[in-house]
DNA sequence: CTGAAAGCGCTTACAG
DNA sequence: CTGAAAGCGCTTACAG
């Protein structure tokens, strides 16, 4: 790794001409350019990140918070992280995987992050990262509404509108009593899906049941993995089968719903129907019957997150929404169908 | 942000003290000590990782490089990311994402790498990104073998003994008509596999045909993500029904190896029998029937591949080990049963 | 279009 | 145990 001096004395100019022809921020002469780059090559230089960053103020780097230590990925967060990447690339930047609670960091001093803003995912009602961020002064957008003392630009999808949509989509097919397995408590979604949720339950003039609302384990519960299979099973039991169809939160979770309905002898969706917000057309074709989603474009929200952050560091141009919505849709596949007659799903016991 | 000037003059110190405070590289005495951690505190300070980076020529970051511009992970992806991240953070360092084809890249003139080492995941036979390492002088460990001028670290499984492995278990059920839905061609770990599985056959005598081993396309191939579904009907139709097994590359393949079979009116276990390389339990036990596997230990390689990186850089004392193999071992679930009679699984066309 | 020089915010011998 | 000073490898006004 040779530096620039190097280079600036066999090319025969200044330092500064060599950064100039490495940054073309100020023009170089076509001449001197080629003796820089020919040099260069010669010496095979490449400009040292960590020093430019240093005068810049600039690490080219943002980081992509997901909470928890261990986690899995649904095929929502793995099209995100993707696009996210993508995205950056595109800039120049490159994306800084930080997913470790604070506390369970080793070093108990730590330096400063060296990103240049964050993208927050999965906030939750009170989340530490969001003040962590401010006290910071890192520039962050985040994945879904968070409660913060200072307005913080978001990327969202429309989640109340997103339940009111499968909620209208469900009623049309007959159903009403409809169990939702929703998020996990402490995030924003599963608070605005929630809210939405009841909302249409009572338009609809369906009295709520505690059967008919759950929320994801954390990831550090051990029942994190079962949701989809014991809430269902639960569902079944606590609604005496009147249940005659189920909102599942992601992949994961309705694969599960899936396995437990078979246990439990019930044809989906014929008895009842399973609707899945989010998971991607490769392994929701793959279950019998393939599965009806939301298709919440994870990949536009990760691209929006990305051209929100750097407008707010000033590297692309435009104006910053506060508050950027993703469209999405309905992808109707073979889960959901007309409700059963009143009790035809009943469980025997 | 306030800068160690600030906090050593606040302190009544010299730069010099602030930083082996935060360093703890040399002893300072209680009372110092605290006089500018409360400096500090007062002023908000952390150290620069920038400016201590351009010093001591440690970025604290690692590369995770995953070929492709698009990318799914399986369950292996998954729970290896997460145990990377995790390990590294042990350890002070995190990890930067790198999962863009070089000519993808935005810039053309591009800085140098802002990493200490790298961890490559799924090394191809001829790999760009070892070359690129190589003439970067970046220390680098791969996952699985690769081929390379001089030797490079490698935490892998040992692949040869997987398929043997799988084959014995194959064989001790009366299955002879074995096809593999082997992982990328150009894969190390592919042609290992299946060098492995050749031999096995041979072994026992039976005569490969073509129909018995495929290779997942290419991401960029749209036939990517119906593998599983598709090369299964071609194993059924080429076969002429006489596969009795089938081994899939991993949990995505395996679903749709699951569905393809059903649409043939296959029975598994009774018909065919399908193992699947890899994937997590919250997956496999969600199919019908669940299905039958080999645990690759991804969180051990993952946690192998950052320790011998950090050893590489003498974060960690030990030696580093040329060639660290992780056990694995078999799952057995369901999906995997006795070879029906020869002609029994007959597809009626 | 190009150069000389200061400076980004730390760490690290060297000296005491 | 602590300090003064040089230096890490770049970029950026300033001057021409």
């Amino acid at each position: 790794m040779s530096k620039i001096d190097e280079v600036a004395k066999l090319a025969r100019v200044s330092k500064g001409t060599v950064s100039n022809v490495f940054s073309q921020k100020r023009p170089t002469s076509k001449e001197v350019t080629e003796r820089v780059l020919r040099a260069s090559r010669e010496l095979n230089y490449v400009p040292n990140q960590i020093a430019r960053s240093l005068v810049t103020k600039r690490t080219m780097a943002i980081g992509l918070t997901i909470p928890h230590g261990r986690f899995f990925f649904s095929a929502f967060h793995t099209q995100f992280i993707n696009s996210v990447v993508l995205e950056a690339a595109r800039y120049g930047y490159r994306v800084l995987l930080d997913m470790i609670p604070a506390q369970d960091i080793a070093t108990p001093f730590l330096a400063s992050y060296p990103i240049d803003g964050a993208v927050v995912m999965d906030p939750r009602e009170a989340d530490d990262r969001i003040e962590l961020m401010q006290r910071e002064g890192i520039p962050f957008v985040t994945i879904g509404r968070v409660q913060a003392t200072a307005p913080t630009p978001t990327v969202d999808n429309d989640n109340r509108k997103i339940v009111r949509d499968i909620c209208d989509y469900l009623f049309a097919l007959g159903h009403g009593r409809i169990a939702f397995l929703n998020a996990g408590v402490s995030t924003t979604v599963a608070a605005d899906r929630r809210e939405s949720f009841l909302e249409a339950m009572a338009g609809r003039g369906v009295r709520i049941e505690p059967w008919m609302m759950f929320h994801k384990p954390e990831l550090s519960d051990e029942r994190y993995s079962n949701y989809g299979y014991e809430e269902t099973k639960r569902v079944i039991e606590d609604s005496g089968g009147r249940a005659t169809a189920l909102i599942a939160d992601d992949d994961r979770t309705a694969f599960g719903c899936l396995h437990a309905l078979k246990e439990l002898g019930l044809d989906v969706p014929n008895d009842i129907s399973v609707f899945v917000i989010c998971g991607d057309d490769s392994m929701l074709t793959r279950s019998t019957p393939a599965l009806t989603s939301m298709d919440l474009r994870p990949a536009d929200l990760g691209a929006r997150a990305v051209t929100t952050l750097l407008r707010m560091l000033g590297i692309v141009d435009g104006d910053v929404d506060e508050r950027c919505i993703v469209d999405s849709g309905i992808v109707e596949r073979s889960s959901c169908a007309a409700a059963p007659n009143q009790g035809r799903n009943r469980v025997e016991r």
